[in-house]
DNA sequence: ATCGCCAGTTGAAACCTTTCAAAGATGCAA
DNA sequence: TTGCATCTTTGAAAGGTTTCAACTGGCGAT
């Protein structure tokens, strides 16, 4: 094909072909505007040469990029591919093209892809940061890259952002725990430092209250991190209150967790939802796979990733953008895990 | 910090810092060259204009890129993202960063990405293929760009590739079973036009035959997909099987099958593994997780990151780099679903 | 004084594409 | 035959950075 020389660039194309540089572009950029013969000529010359198109130039000059980046905060959690997956869809409807970036829950890793990803001039970024308050966000838009924050709601107007109402969610929940006849639930999760674990218990505490159930019959239950292995360690302090006090409901903070609990409630002999009752959060796929299926706070993934993607759109193309923040709705589905 | 201004090059910098165009690169490239109370002045002027350097422009220029992409198959199979993380570790080493891309099993995606990537330039592609003998992977080569195949073996010579030996997993995986006392198994996956399928398949056939087990007695019960749903259909299809041919064990091409069978076994009121044994594939984080921990074969996930991203930085550094193919062993790791 | 050396600094050239005004070709009507 | 409109092609300029050979000024050695 091309072995040896160094690179090809247009101008060897028009060389070959036997057009102008200008052609070669043409072809490239406009080819309606170029005659069919000299179309075929040039694109013979680019086969046959195994010409690629350098990006890099072809965006010096044209002044724009094709593609958006999503940076996720843990690219293991389904969670997040599912949102993703939103956003290739209506990002695919733009002609753009997604770079999926991995902070790992780790602002250092975070702030140099939000610098790389500046400096691509990338169309737009979205991204679920560990912190939403970060000052290096709003730098970002400053700086003239747009940017939505995904899954976290903002304080300021100075910013887009799509998240779902956390706090809802966390009443829906507890309430169809309460509808169940619960009287002691414990609420799993943490740390509360981070924005959604602490709006979700809220939100418990508050559907607690106005069902007038004292609150210390809704124990907290803090954890160190939102995975499979801290639901089970969650477990085993559960079994091990005084049976008067135990909680006969859970409600976790994100689904992991709640996995992770109902590993170690059924590997213990007891039974779900006889002995314990579990609500997750999030609905992810193994949810509804779990060896007792589970009831949990579905969040609107896709159209998360979706509207996202349409704010990021609008912010880059409409001078007239006005920073929106969308709040979208949860929904509780219900499923063995509490209703037996 | 820099509201309306079109945009602020090095040019704009070096005015306002009072140096020249040189000394401002100088700064960004080699700042050991540069006397203190300079750097200081242009770094502050940075500041000041919210300057960021253009990539394009750089890249243009300096002829390489900091990136490195993983194309893969599916974002939301845990077994990528798994790879994904040992890439990244790997290739931060080397200063470069990732982007995951998701083809999402479309060979049109895949394509168009494998484009966009080898217009940017990028340092190199690891690549998860639908097809790992489509013409474009060897293109993509012959262009200059690097690429590894990861998890599949590559026939030719021409192509670098990182893989998990899947006859042998098969093997281990069906041995374990014969081990285990089993003489009736069930091979669940599909569709064998996947590589690993066909592989895995393979490896349990030899197994069997080693044994010299009658080749009736090993059931294949093909699939559509490698999912949960699909899991849980075969698990009905094995239920309807007439008791003196149904299977006591499974032996699943991977840990989301494994994972649907599990859960219809066990939600239809079977004992696993008294009822039926059943092997997975990859040992996702999942499988420990699941309500009957899940045996499974254990393939290296984040060395086969690690590896691929060894060789395409070689491929793209060394000028005596021969394309390798590396396969690793993998290794089964047994738990209650097989061990009671 | 002069020389040579060195650290620090300079600015033009190069990287490869796209754009656009202008030139060239073609066809048709007058 | 000329003029005009339409369609195609041309080539120079521009875009922001890095590189590199050349330059500057200061300093110690001669």
């Amino acid at each position: 094909m091309n072995p040896s020389s160094r690179s090809v660039g247009v101008k060897d194309v028009a060389a070959r072909a036997g057009v102008s540089l200008g052609t070669v572009s043409n072809v490239l950029n406009r080819p309606d505007r170029v005659s069919e013969p000299t179309r075929v000529k040039v694109e013979t010359a680019m086969r046959e040469l195994g010409f690629v198109r350098n990006e890099s130039a072809r965006q010096l000059r044209a002044g724009h990029s094709r593609v958006v980046a999503y940076v996720v905060l843990d690219a293991a959690n389904p969670f997040f591919t599912d949102v993703a997956q939103g956003v290739e869809l209506s990002a695919g409807l733009a002609d753009l093209w997604l770079f999926i970036c991995n902070s790992s829950n780790n602002a250092d890793r975070e702030r140099a892809y939000l610098d790389l990803l500046q400096q691509q001039r990338v169309q737009g970024i979205l991204i679920t940061p560990v912190d939403p308050d970060a000052e290096h966000l709003r730098d970002v838009v400053g700086r003239g890259t747009p940017l939505v924050v995904v899954d976290r709601t903002q304080q300021g107007l100075d910013l887009c952002s799509v998240a779902v109402d956390d706090v809802l969610g966390g009443r829906l929940a507890v309430e169809h725990l309460i509808d169940r006849g619960h009287t002691q639930v414990a609420f799993i999760g943490g740390p509360l430092s981070i924005g959604q674990v602490r709006d979700r218990w809220q939100g418990a505490q508050e559907a607690w209250s106005d069902a007038g159930l004292p609150a210390e019959s809704l124990h907290l239950i803090s954890t160190a991190a939102l995975t499979v292995v801290e639901g089970r360690g969650a477990g085993e302090r559960l079994a091990g209150l005084p049976k008067r006090r135990r909680p006969t409901a859970a409600f976790c903070a994100n689904d992991l967790l709640a996995l992770g609990l109902l590993q170690q409630t059924i590997g213990s002999g007891r039974l779900v939802p006889e002995d314990l009752a579990i609500v997750g959060y999030d609905d992810i796929e193994f949810a509804s796979a779990a060896a007792v299926p589970l009831t949990s706070v579905r969040q609107p993934r896709q159209e998360l990733g979706r509207t996202a993607t349409e704010l990021v759109i609008d912010e880059a193309t409409n001078p007239k953008h006005v920073h929106t923040q969308v709040t979208f709705t949860p929904e509780l589905v219900a499923r063995t895990s509490t209703l037996g």
